[in-house]
Parts: C-alpha cells; sequence; structure tokens
DNA sequence: TATATTAAGGTTGTCAGACAACCTGTAAAT
DNA sequence: ATTTACAGGTTGTCTGACAACCTTAATATA
C-alpha cells in the first residue's frame, strides 16, 4: 500500500451515470449473438413483431436498435423480406472509419500526409505478396493510363485503379480499404484539379511523367524488392501531390 | 481505340438498387450539418417535435435517425434536457470495442499489421511535431502505467491513452482517427487475452517490460529523433502483438 | 397441361397519439 | 430568504394503424 496504490481513482471528473435505453441493451445482444456466430452472416433474424415478443419491447424501440445496427451495416433490412445479418462485416468498418472522417474538418493536407504514409507502405508488403495475376492486372490499368492520355476521366480510373491493385495485392483487407477510402476523398480534388484547366498541354506531359512513375513502381513488385517499391510509390505520390498542393494554395486564397 | 479502351464498362453485376429510407436521408443531412459545424460540438439540437415539423416526418422515423447516430456516439441524448452533439467524437471508440470481436480472426492479423504501419509511422511523424505538453502528458500515462501493473483494466486504458496521445501529437487528425480505429477494434481483443489466465504472474513482467519499452518510446520522443522513435515503437508493437497472435491461434483452431 | 394473372398473407417503413420518467425554472409556501 | 410544489418541456417507450413491398399459392386463361 504505497501512496500511489492508495489513489486508485483520481476521481477526476464526476461519475458518468449512464442510462441504458432498452435499445442500447438490445444492440449488445444482438451484436453478441452475431460476435457468438449465433447469428450467423446472411441469416435471416425473426420477424420484428415476433423479436417484440422475444425482447418484450415495443416495435418502436426494437426498431431503433434494429435501425442503428442497420446503418453502421451490421444488419440488412429487406423490404417484403426481413432483416438480415449483413454477410459482408466488412462493411460497418467502412461505414465508422466514413463517420469519422465525416465529422472533421477534413483538412486535404492530412489526408496527403496519411495517404502518402498508406501507399509507400502497401507498396513495401506488395512487394513481397503480389501474386503473377496481379502484376499482370496492374500492367493492363498502366496500359489503360497510356491509352487515354487524352480522357483525363478515364485516366484518372485507370489510375486509380492501379492503386487498389497495389492495396489488393498486400492480401490485407483492412489495409485496401484504408486506401481506398483515402484515395476516394482525394479523388474529387484530383478531377477538380485536372478538369478546371481545359485539357492544356502540359497536362499530357505530366500524364507522361506519370505513367514512368506507375512503371517504375510496378517494376519494383515484379523484382520483388520491397524497398525499391516502397521509394518509387514515394516518389509517384510526392510528385502527384505537387500539382494538388499548388491548386489547394490557388483556391484557399 | 485499343481493345482497352473500348471496354469502358464490364457491368459486372446487376445495378445494386438502393431504397433509401427517410431515417437514412436525416443522417446524411445531420452528419453534413456537423461536418460543415453548423452545429457544433456541444450544441443542442432543436426538440424532436420541432425536427419533425422541419423534416417534415413522423417521430419514429426522425427517432430512428437519431437514435442511430447516439449510438454511434455522434449524438447524445439526454433524456428530460435534450439532444445534444457530442462534443467528445471519440467517444464512438468506446463502443467498438464490444464490436471489435465482430471482427473473424483473419482480419485481426490484418488489423495488427495494418496497427503496426501506423504507429510506426505516427511515432515517426510526432517526434518532429510533440510539443511540450504532448511529452509531459504522455510521462503521465507512463507513471500511470506504473502504479497499476496488478490491475489491468487501468493499466490497458493508460496504454491506450498513450498510444492516441502519440498519435494526436502528430496534429494529423485523419492519422489520429486511424489510430484510435484500430486501437479500438484491437482492444477487445487484448482485454480478453488478458484477463483469460487470471493473472498469472508473468502478466506481471510483461507490464514492466511494456513499460520499459513505452519508456524508450518517450525517450526517443522527447529528443526529436524521428527514426528512432519508429524503431522503438516498432520493436513496442511487435512485443506487444505477440501474445495475441499466440492467443489467436489458440481461438483459431 | 402449361403459363399468366390474381389474391392473400407476411414484412418492413412510416405515421399519429398517448403515457411515463425526467429535467428545469418559476411561483407559492414556509 | 430558503424551501417546496408545480407546470411545462423533453426524451423514452408503447400501441395501433396504414402504405409499399415481397413471396407464395390459388385461380384464370391459352
Amino acid at each position: 500500500m504505497t501512496v500511489n496504490s492508495a489513489r486508485p481513482e483520481p476521481l477526476q471528473e464526476v461519475i458518468p451515470i449512464r442510462r441504458i435505453s432498452l435499445s442500447d441493451k438490445i444492440i449488445d445482444q444482438i451484436v453478441d449473438l452475431i460476435s457468438r456466430n449465433v447469428l450467423q452472416p446472411g441469416e435471416r433474424l425473426p420477424s420484428e413483431k415476433d423479436l417484440c415478443k422475444r425482447f418484450g419491447v415495443g416495435r418502436a424501440t426494437l426498431r431503433e436498435a434494429l435501425r442503428s445496427l442497420a446503418v453502421m451495416g451490421i444488419l440488412d433490412g429487406r423490404v417484403g423480406e426481413g432483416t438480415f445479418v449483413s454477410h459482408n462485416n466488412q462493411r460497418y468498418l467502412e461505414r465508422n472509419l466514413q463517420w469519422g472522417l465525416l465529422l472533421d474538418p477534413k483538412k486535404v493536407g492530412d489526408l496527403l500526409e496519411t495517404r502518402l504514409m498508406l501507399e509507400t507502405q502497401t507498396a513495401f508488403s506488395a512487394a513481397r505478396k503480389a501474386t503473377a495475376a496481379d502484376l499482370e492486372a496492374m500492367e493492363g490499368t498502366i496500359q489503360g493510363m497510356e491509352n487515354s492520355v487524352d480522357r483525363p476521366e478515364q485516366y484518372l480510373r485507370f489510375d486509380l485503379e492501379f492503386h487498389l491493385l497495389v492495396a489488393q495485392a498486400t492480401q490485407n483487407t483492412i489495409l485496401h480499404q484504408l486506401v481506398s477510402m483515402t484515395r476516394g476523398y482525394l479523388q474529387a480534388w484530383i478531377k477538380e484539379s485536372l478538369v478546371s484547366p481545359p485539357s492544356r498541354p502540359e497536362d499530357r506531359h505530366r500524364a507522361q511523367t506519370s505513367i514512368r512513375e506507375h512503371r517504375a513502381v510496378l517494376r519494383a513488385l515484379r523484382s520483388g524488392q520491397a524497398e525499391q517499391a516502397r521509394q518509387a510509390m514515394r516518389a509517384h505520390i510526392l510528385s502527384s501531390s505537387a500539382d494538388l498542393h499548388q491548386h489547394l494554395e490557388q483556391t484557399s486564397t
């Protein structure tokens, strides 16, 4: 019993007395059932009327619980059919991330920094795990870019596809989602910065440079040199971010 | 017009026709208001009756939207007072502690890999941006760990707090969110793996080791040596992940 | 008989009204 | 002036009802 251990709880703030609503309890129970695999993905829950009787609550209360779980992507309500356990429990992670990110005044600068980190790391990891099929698909997207240097819309789709393929090659679904998400948010800005000056001659040059950078990344991935892949991706991201930064400062001032 | 560019849309699957419920639309609107800071943290929303008239929906529908946002920690309903915008948007982390169990073992492995990447990078970035206040707060959490080596519950809270402080020190809100999220999901597993064998003697030893690792990270951050901070964090994460990996293989078999 | 149409029942989505539990501020009583 | 009681407003919950929709089976038609 030292002095320190005698102060187990600083009581830093007033006791956060929590009023637990009925729908919260229902949510906890359903989540528990799913996590224990009593309710399996794709399975249909009993009807709302039935669930009301089992839980002993009114339909409004039950529905508030079900809707909450549906919004998070854990359940999936279909009119006229029933309520089902979402088979891709993956989606609720994505939703949660979106809610989290939406609430912040999402600074594009922070996003760019995060993207740099994510993508350099995915390149590193992908160099070790990419399959022949992955590499072939990447080659296809690069050819797609070459064939659409004059169609920014289409070019961007191939560009995005390439980066997603790299993320997919890591075989880490969460990493893939994070990359997909950051790209998703940035895509709007990228598109704007590319479209606003309608097809300048520099765009063609920029596209050629970008394609060379992509090829460098792919080359490193092919040879399985992780560190080299990271550097190549880093160079590409920094290079492509420069335009965005420039465009940002123009619009913000 | 090559073969590649002639295949713009594979029409891979049937059109995912989506039925958008009214409460979903309300959720979108409210989230948008909050993200645009029209509704600020701590602010009180109009009463439900009032909101019903504004949105032109019934109270059940409105409540399903409000409850969904409340469950995610974005809103906070208080009986007799009103509904408020949650000021600590990190409350949704607490809830995710339970939902972490929804992830299957394979995804937990992915999460561990992702966490390693995120946290090593945050340590690197934090070494350059951490303020004196940040460092002092971290010191406090380490002392908290030392004073609670025999109370796993409390120890984990300080542990979590330390890592969140490191993320916060990067001054990158998105990075901070991602670290919060990954830690949040893992926390459920960490807790389970610590509680299942009730207070073995090794736990004390593990805690001491963990504290040393944390100190090493803090030392590197203090001296502003980014690369050293990354390595220290990497060592710590790998060391602390070992237990989880072991626990994972037990449960998956 | 085989196919198309219709009807019935069940299910979710939404609305309206009501009551309980609760908080706050004000007016009344001490 | 302090305490008490009350009234109004707010969220939490229940009940009943109707619309939109899906599935299934019975019915009508070729």
